[in-house]
DNA sequence: AATAGTACCTAGTTTGTCTAAATAGTAGTT
DNA sequence: AACTACTATTTAGACAAACTAGGTACTATT
């Protein structure tokens, strides 16, 4: 199973958790597992990349975040939930662009017969 | 045009480089032309992100490099031809299995309706 | 002599992922 | 009660690879 992580990874991520966080709003470890379970075991990716790169993205305004009311009917650890902004809507469709042009110049160039 | 650089190209850079020489073997400054004629001008590498790379890989293995011959036809500065190993196409081969494993898995989640 | 293109080299900066821990609540087992 | 495991968040420090921003040197053209 090739692992996906570390520096494949970097300046992508962003954009996988715009992605995720665009069909509804989750919480850190939430966004970390549907990344996991959407990557089929492939994606290796860590909590100490994931809290990170939201903080990242808080501060730029691309996600914004609240802590789950106290009075809610679970039990367990609080939990900070994360939803897209507007400018992370727009992030989003930046990042599909950047992903597609990304995705064909390197795939052109590593499928490309010698 | 959006620009493909920095931290997006970080751990796919050798592959691209094992794959254009699989075409054949090159100099330097002609591999950094022909990825940039390949990427079609959306992508911005520079000499200064090729050549540590040549070196990482001719240290691993990957990539023999020489001289040319001083008593070539041609004139204007020496130039270091580099060249696939045995290792550096078994190492190919991998690098496509995770490209294809890494584009297939950030595609479908940066692609995947919501 | 000035400019531009080819060709290589490299010290130092950047930055985002990872390592590796810690904290804390809940549930199930022995 | 003690344990294990899972959920959930936090964060200091390490690391590594692309980049910045220069430098050298030869050739050709204006």
């Amino acid at each position: 199973m090739a692992d996906i992580q570390g520096n494949l990874l970097r300046g992508h991520l962003e954009g996988m958790v715009l992605s995720v966080l665009e069909r509804g709003e989750g919480h850190g470890y939430e966004i970390l597992k549907r990344l996991q379970d959407l990557g089929n075991g492939a994606l290796e990716l860590r909590e100490g990349s994931l809290y990170p790169a939201l903080y990242r993205m808080e501060e730029a305004g691309l996600v914004q975040a609240r802590w789950e009311s106290d009075d809610s009917p679970r039990r367990g650890p609080r939990r900070r939930i994360y939803a897209l902004t507007e400018k992370g809507r727009r992030e989003l469709l930046r990042s599909r662009e950047t992903w597609r042009a990304f995705a064909g110049v390197v795939g052109r160039i590593m499928e490309e017969p010698a």
